[in-house]
Formats: structure tokens, C-alpha cells, sequence
DNA sequence: TCATATGTTGCGGG
DNA sequence: GCCCGCAACATATG
């Protein structure tokens, strides 16, 4: 799940139970999604508190008042959830970070491609990382001057973090149908106007992603996202979801391309 | 049993 | 250095 929509609406549920709370103890239950080693986390956290919370991209930050930063990255199957005894742990809970107010925190993970760890800040892990602008802040500008020279596909570089953080395997499938731009487009042969679209969709797909709190059923149907196999939201038994919310009778294809599986509209987005 | 999976990293080879 | 394909990571689900 965790593309930048669930990262930020993680965040904002983080924010909501942790803000001004002090940590009481750290719960290490399988240390494998744990990138800093245990001890040094439970110094920086333990009898300290979350004086606020941040996101770049799908890392989430919580910044603690002992001045450092605690980045939480979700992988592929990453969560949050909150309870207060342990019969009610969330199922793969990983981490459980217990508050001062008696509220645990989970994180959890069954796939266990998530990590925690800890940075002096912000601005250093993203250096560290190499992580480009956030999707959300990116310009049709940078994106141009980034991509504009590339002759390799569009899609992977779309998935680059470095080029810009945020965007995952579906959220470019629906970021291209939306700016009907095929996925294998050699980025160099991208005009200023697509550049253009390319952004406003982006925006329009992240903004209404948010707003959904990432639930995808809740998505408009204009959305190439309820084609996805794993949407349940078509009618049982109809395939509908199949065809391409614009074009009734056209069915989506379903292609490799660097390896992700990638989901187009042949007549809303033809082949470079 | 096999295929698939939303992310990231690192390897080998061109 | 750039780029691609591919495997690995660890596990659940259909």
C-alpha cells in the first residue's frame, strides 16, 4: 500500500496520537525492520517526545525532541495502527513505540521490507538517500530539466526517487493515463505541454488520493485504478473494471515495463 | 505448487 | 558514469 497518499495519511494519524506525547518505552519485536540498532533508537527515544512530524516522498519523519529524527519507511506492505493492551496489537506488528499516555503505537509489516532508523535530520537523510523534490512540491520545470535529456522509458524514471520522491508502481500507471502518456515514452521526446500535463496529473492523482485517504474503492470512476486486479471495487462477476473509464469497449493492457507490472489504455495513451 | 505483489538495493554486463 | 535486466529481500494471498 504504501505509496505517498498512505504515507501522509500514516503521517497524519501519527501526528494525531503522538504529537506532544512523551515515548515510555520502545517494543522491539522483530528487530529485522530495524535499521539503527536497538539500543541507540531507545536512547534517542525513550524519555523523549515527538515534537512534530514530517514527510518526504514515502518516508514519514517524526522529529523528537532529543533533536533528531526518527524515519519510519513503510516498504511494501507497512502500517500504522494504535491500541492500548496487547491482546489488540495489531496483527505483524513489528515495533510497538508505548506512550506516555498508555497508547502503543504500532508498526507493522508483515513482508517486513520496511525499516526504522534514526538521522540527525531532515534534509540530511534526503541527502543521504539522494531523494529528489516531493512529488506534491515538484515543478513542470524540474521535471522537464530533469527528464529532458533522458532517452531511456518514462516510467522507471518516473519511479526514481532521486528525480522526484514520492510516486509508486500504480500511482505512474494512473499519473500517465491521467496526462495520456504512454509509459515507454523516451522522456527526451516529451513536449513542454506534456511536461505540463504530466504534472497536472500528478497533482490531480496525489491531491485526490490524499483526500481519499488512499482508499481506493473511494476513487473516482474516471480513476484507471479500479482496472487494477486487486481492486475490489467493480461489480463481482462483471469485469467491467477491464475497460478503460473512457472508452467503455476498450480494454486495458496489461504490460511488463522495467520489470513493474503497468497498466495502459491503448487508445487514450499510443506507443512513443 | 505457482504466480503475484504497492519498494529498495545491488549486481553483472553492455 | 549511465543504463538495463534481474535477483534478492520475507511473507501473504489466491
Amino acid at each position: 500500500m504504501p505509496e505517498l497518499p498512505e504515507v501522509e495519511t500514516y503521517r497524519r494519524f501519527l501526528e494525531e496520537v503522538m504529537l506532544h506525547q512523551s515515548i515510555a518505552a520502545l517494543e522491539v519485536k522483530d528487530a529485522h525492520v530495524l535499521a539503527t540498532d536497538e539500543d541507540t533508537l531507545r536512547r534517542a527515544l525513550v524519555g523523549h517526545t515527538v515534537t512534530g512530524t514530517s514527510r518526504l516522498g514515502k518516508n514519514c519523519f517524526l522529529l523528537l525532541s532529543s533533536g533528531q529524527v526518527l524515519v519510519l519507511h513503510f516498504g511494501m506492505t507497512g502500517d500504522v495502527g494504535a491500541y492500548r493492551d496487547e491482546p489488540d496489537a495489531p496483527r505483524f506488528t513489528r515495533v510497538a513505540f508505548h506512550l506516555g499516555s498508555g497508547l502503543r503505537v504500532a508498526f507493522v509489516d508483515p513482508r517486513k521490507f520496511g525499516r526504522i532508523r534514526l538521522a540527525e535530520g531532515v534534509a540530511q537523510y534526503q541527502q543521504a538517500k539522494k531523494l529528489g523534490p516531493d512529488a506534491l512540491d515538484v515543478t513542470a520545470g524540474q521535471l522537464q530539466h530533469k527528464l529532458a535529456k533522458r532517452k531511456t522509458f518514462l516510467k522507471p524514471l518516473l519511479l526514481d526517487q532521486s528525480i522526484t520522491a514520492g510516486l509508486g508502481n500504480w500511482i505512474v500507471d494512473e499519473v500517465l493515463f491521467q496526462a495520456r502518456i504512454h509509459p515507454e515514452r523516451l522522456a527526451h521526446t516529451l513536449t513542454t505541454a506534456e511536461f505540463n500535463d504530466l504534472h497536472d496529473a500528478i497533482q490531480l492523482v496525489l491531491r485526490t488520493a490524499i483526500g481519499h485517504e488512499a482508499t481506493y474503492r473511494d476513487f473516482p470512476a474516471s480513476f484507471l485504478i479500479h482496472a487494477r486486479e486487486w481492486d475490489d471495487s467493480a461489480t463481482p462477476g462483471t469485469d467491467q473494471h477491464q475497460f478503460c473509464p473512457r472508452h467503455a469497449t476498450t480494454k486495458i493492457e496489461k504490460t511488463y515495463v522495467g520489470g513493474r507490472a503497468t497498466y495502459t489504455c491503448p487508445r487514450c495513451q499510443p506507443a512513443g
